[in-house]
This record gives C-alpha cells, structure tokens and sequence, in this order.
DNA sequence: GTGAAAGCGCTAACAT
DNA sequence: ATGTTAGCGCTTTCAC
C-alpha cells in the first residue's frame, strides 16, 4: 500500500494524505481522522526510500564498529551500548545502520557512509587520542557524538564519556585503604583514551599516598582473556607479587581469574580483585548479590545518552559543542577484602 | 556529486553514466573507463534511496534484537553474530539495519519492519520452540535466515545452527569418563530452543551410562550471572553436591565460579567446570592457552554463514529450504580434572 | 553505443 | 482546507 492508492481509496490527493500523516496544521480534524483510521486499516508506512529522497533526510544513525584484524574478539559491551541507543531511536522513528570495519581502514568506512548519504549522523564508537575520525567528520559536516574522548579535541566537538580517572583513583583508593601495597593493574591497550586515563587514576592514587609505580604491576595489552591470564601469571610469578588486581574489563578478568587459581590461590582469601566491566568505569553488583562481575546497565544507560545526544543536535544543528561526563558507580564486591597477613611484599 | 551533475561534467547522459556503472554490456570500453574515473575522483555514491526507490531493492539486511525488559542484560555473543554478519555484507554492498525490540513485542518490530519494506531480508535471532515470527514472515514474504531452530517448523525453512545436542552429550560424557558422577547442569531458559536442546544432550549422556537423573542438579534459568551464582549456591548446598559444572554460558558461568569461591573450592582441584561459550555449541580453548573459558571466533563464522546464505537466497529465490548444522569444537581446558577423589556420591 | 523520457513514492511550493 | 505540480536521484524502457 503506498501513498497513491492510498489517497485513491480516501478520495483525497496525495498531498493532503501525506499532511494528514505528517501533523500539518492546515488539514481538517474530520480529514485527519479518516486518514489515520484508513492508513492504520491497510497497514500503510510511508517507503523510507522515497521518503528520505524528498526531505533530503534519512532517519537513520550510523554505527562503526572496529573488529580487531588480529584477535577474533569484538568487545562485547557494544551490545548493550547498541541496545540502549537502539531504545532511543526506536523511539523517535530512527533507524540504526551499523558498519562493522576491520581497524585498519576505518577512515574509508567513513568516507564511504559520508559520500554514499544514507545516514543522518553517526556515533563514533573506540576514540583513540587525537583521533583522525573528528577531523573527518568535520570537514565532511556530518553530525556526530563521540562515546568517549580524544585527548586533544575535546573542546570543540559532541561527546559522552565516564570519568574513567576517578574511577581507577577510587578503586585503587579502596585496595589501599584495605592494606593493599602491590597492585596489579590489567589494562588494556593504552593506545585507547579510555585506557590511558584509567591508568592516570592509578597512578594518581598510588603517588597519593607516595607509594613508588612499579612498571612490573602495570601490564597495558588487549582486552582478551590470554592476555589477562598471561599478564596476572606473569606478575603473580615474580619476586614481589601483587596482593590485589585491578582489571579493566571482564573478558581480561576471566584471564586474571584463571591465573590466580593456577596460582594456586584463592580470590577474596589470599588475593583481591576488582573488575571493571566495561569502557565506561561502572563497577558495580547488584546491591543484594554477592556477585563480584559488575553489571552492565550503564553501558546501555550511555548508549542512551549518545543518541538523545545526537538526534538533539540533528533536529537543531549549530548548537556548542557539548559534553556529558558521568560519573562511575563504585560498588565492592566480596572478593576485595583486607590484604592478607604478612604479605603485601 | 550526482549522476546528474557527473554526467553533465563527462557530456554524457545520465543514462550511459548508470549504465557504465552498473557493468551494463551496451557501453563501449572507452566510455566506461572514462566513467569510472571520473566517478572515482569525483568520489560519487549513488544515493541509496534513489536507487532502492527506483529499483525497488534496498540492499538492506535487517537483525532484530530482542532485548530483555526485565534485565539489563543483552546477550554479549550477538556483538560476535554481528560481526561476521558484517562482514559479509560490506563484501556485497549490503548494509546492515539493526532494530532493537523489548522481547515481548517483537511481533509487531517484524510487522513493522515489513510493512515498512525498508531490508530486503531479515535474521531471526533466539528462535524458540515453534516460533511464530517464522509463519508471519513466511506469509509476509520476507526472505530470512533462522539462526538456530524451532524445533517444529525447521522442514520448511533457512537455518544456521549447532549442533547443541551433541555438543553437551560430549562435554557430559567427558566429565562422565573422568569419573565424575554428579554433574551440575547450569542452563538457559528452556523455552529457548538451544537449551532444550541441550539439556537433552546431557540427560541422554547420562542415561546411555544409566545414570538417574537429578532434577537438583538441573538449573534452566535466565542466562545471567546473579541466576548462575544461585543456582550453582543451591546445588553445592545441597547433601550431595556435584562435582562437576556445565555452564551453558560465560555470563551464567561467571555467577558458578563465584559460587564455587565463595564455597572455599579451588577450580580444577576440587571441581571441575565446563563452560559454553554461546549459543554456537563451541567449547574451545586457544590450543596453547590455559584459558578455559571459551573463544567466540565460532560466532563470528556463524554470523558469516547465516548472511551467506541469506544473501544466496535473495539473489536466487523459489530454493528448496537450506540448512546448515555446524558441529561444535569442544576443548577442556584444565579446570576440567578427574573427580575429586573418593568424591561423586 | 548513446540518449530522451517516464516513473519509482514521497514532500513541498504554489495555487485555489 | 484541499489540490496541482514539480522534483528529489536513480533505473529502465524505448528510440535512434
């Protein structure tokens, strides 16, 4: 059923159908309701194509998701960020388009969307510092909110991010106000923003308290399991080993897990362990579980935010640039307990 | 630039520019190599929307993800679907439209996304048992792709799967042969058609031993940690605890390994687990790598073959059903040991 | 081998 | 308050 047979069937034009669909003010209530009754009666929807090709409008959000080329690991915090952006589009008749690009010629990915017009903005998902995509993005004028920060361009673009610092800072706070002397920090590649300023937040904890930084509890590689496990065994392995980790997602945490058992340890016991979930700082349990793996809501919570962003910025362009910082929720669980006796190094 | 403006620039007509474009054999070699440059510098795009408008495809393939409204949980393997699906579909020129559903509408998403005529197929992810979004889009038309089965209908259409059933017999009957006697299976709703299916693989790997089976050691709930914690809490509680886990999932199996800590057992020691990564059916190991929780690359394939082969029928339609049943890797990792001794009641 | 013209389904001036 | 018309950018007869 398209418009035309549509306006045939009523006895009306095509241009009256299509105002009494669109909300135009100068169509008659009595018309209006007819309209709606018929269109809902034949299952109308008006084609996006035809639609898009009129306004000059596409009602659709790009989405690029990088794939390692070298691991076969997406992160899988995407989900949920998709799903609670996916939720906000939804919601205001906006489709989701994603790309999914190998991380080595993410830059044609965006000139191609750019060029090829089917999207109306885009959310750029993995900043890295002094990321060459802004740039893109801005010569090209096509909106867009970064989920996460650059470093060197914040000031001047769109963009949701968790403060990433603090978070680190008062978990490594907690660990030390446990006792705590020599924690392990797994993070993950410092090459990503979000990476570098968790790392900051260690370290800014540890220098607090005047404790020397020791480049042997600090590993920065992938986020995948194997590099979790082997950078815990290597540290549990040395002269001083660590009474406590701090891991920077829950698929590297798997890896650190498994090297404390083959350790030969216990977590919560002889070792502690406080897992950050996800590249938006929440650690977090449900409040009446003693489940030490954080939830996930708030990656969705931010996906959210991103598109409200965005689709705010679409509907009026030209706005200042502007920046939501959340602040991470920091819920212990029961595996970060007092150091044990006597160790600590 | 438009073809309107690239012909005029090459003192061609539109038509002759479409025509090079889309390898029509009527245009002369020199013509079409002069077009192609010129397309090339002048970085043109056909616009989608014109395109799908005027050729009535859209080159669109639509996912709908089903969300769940009473957990913020989204099942983290769809990131790894998506991708191999992405894949694919970047190769052919497809895009990908992702809309994300409250689970307990999703038949009218699917009307929706028909009606609207916006893909020109669809994946239908989470399939349960006789699922009525398979007879809606048959009778709609739509051409799709089941990733996994639905027990009643699957004579008659495109599926992907594992082999789920097989895949736990398997897994059961290694920790049967390490001497292990109480299994706890730690499994996702039974509604859903892979964990049907998996429970029957386990139970059939028990009796052809002519082991009883143990309702207490049977847990079919929401894949998340909090219900894997209770449910492995409930088991190890219990008289006579098991000695071994199946978890059928690696969020479900993050709530079993709390259990077991917070029971003061040692994985690998005291008890064994198996984990499932997804709902693949692949248990594997990186072959070198203590690590065992499991690789999802499997996903990433199944997300490949799905697109295929949706991409296959699209180009070819009026095909007898297909349908691809991979058989699943399983590889212990060493938390899988013999029984503890004089344990397995 | 190339071009003119119609039309895909819709919106938006411009009438009335 | 409703209708007429042009046009969005492309493909596709049909003519030459």
């Amino acid at each position: 059923m398209n418009l035309k047979e549509l306006s045939a069937r009523l006895g009306l034009s095509q241009t009256t159908v299509s105002r009494a669909l669109n909300g135009y003010p100068e169509v008659s209530e009595a018309t209006r309701k007819r309209v709606e009754s018929a269109a809902r009666r034949y299952d109308y929807r008006p084609n996006p194509g035809a639609k898009s090709l009129a306004t000059g409008k596409t009602m659709a959000i790009g989405h690029v998701i990088p794939v390692s080329t070298r691991h076969e690991i997406v992160n899988p915090v995407f989900a949920d960020f998709i799903a609670g952006a996916g939720e906000v589009y939804a919601r205001n008749g906006y489709d989701m388009r994603l790309t999914v690009v190998p991380d080595d010629d993410e830059d044609h990915a965006y000139r191609e969307i750019a060029a090829r017009g089917s999207v109306d903005g885009i959310i750029v998902h993995g900043p890295r510092p002094d990321d060459p995509r802004v740039k893109l993005l801005t010569e090209i004028g096509l909106p867009f909110v970064v989920h996460g920060r650059t470093s060197t361009q914040d000031e001047t673009i769109n963009w949701v991010d968790v403060n990433n610092r603090r978070a680190f800072e008062r978990a490594t706070n907690f660990l030390l106000d446990f006792g705590h002397r020599r924690i392990g920090l797994v993070n993950g590649l410092e090459t990503m923003d979000f990476a570098m300023r968790r790392r900051q937040g260690y370290c800014r904890a540890l220098e607090a308290r005047g404790l020397a930084l020791d480049p042997e509890l600090m590993a920065a590689e992938e986020m995948t399991e194997t590099s979790g496990y082997r950078a815990a065994r290597r540290m549990l392995a040395a002269p001083a080993p660590p009474t406590a980790f701090l891991a920077s997602s829950i698929i590297s945490a798997a890896g650190v897990r498994r090297a404390i058992t083959d350790a030969g340890l216990v977590m919560g016991r002889d070792i502690s362990v406080v897992i950050h979930d996800d590249d938006l700082g929440y650690m977090k349990n449900g409040e009446d579980e003693p489940i030490y793996t954080a939830t996930r809501s708030s990656v969705r919570a931010a996906g959210r935010l991103c598109a409200e962003l965005l689709l705010d910025i679409i509907a009026e362009p030209g706005q200042n640039p502007r920046h939501l910082l959340l602040d991470a929720d920091l819920v212990l669980g029961r595996s970060t307990g007092p150091a044990p006796g006597g160790a600590g190094g």
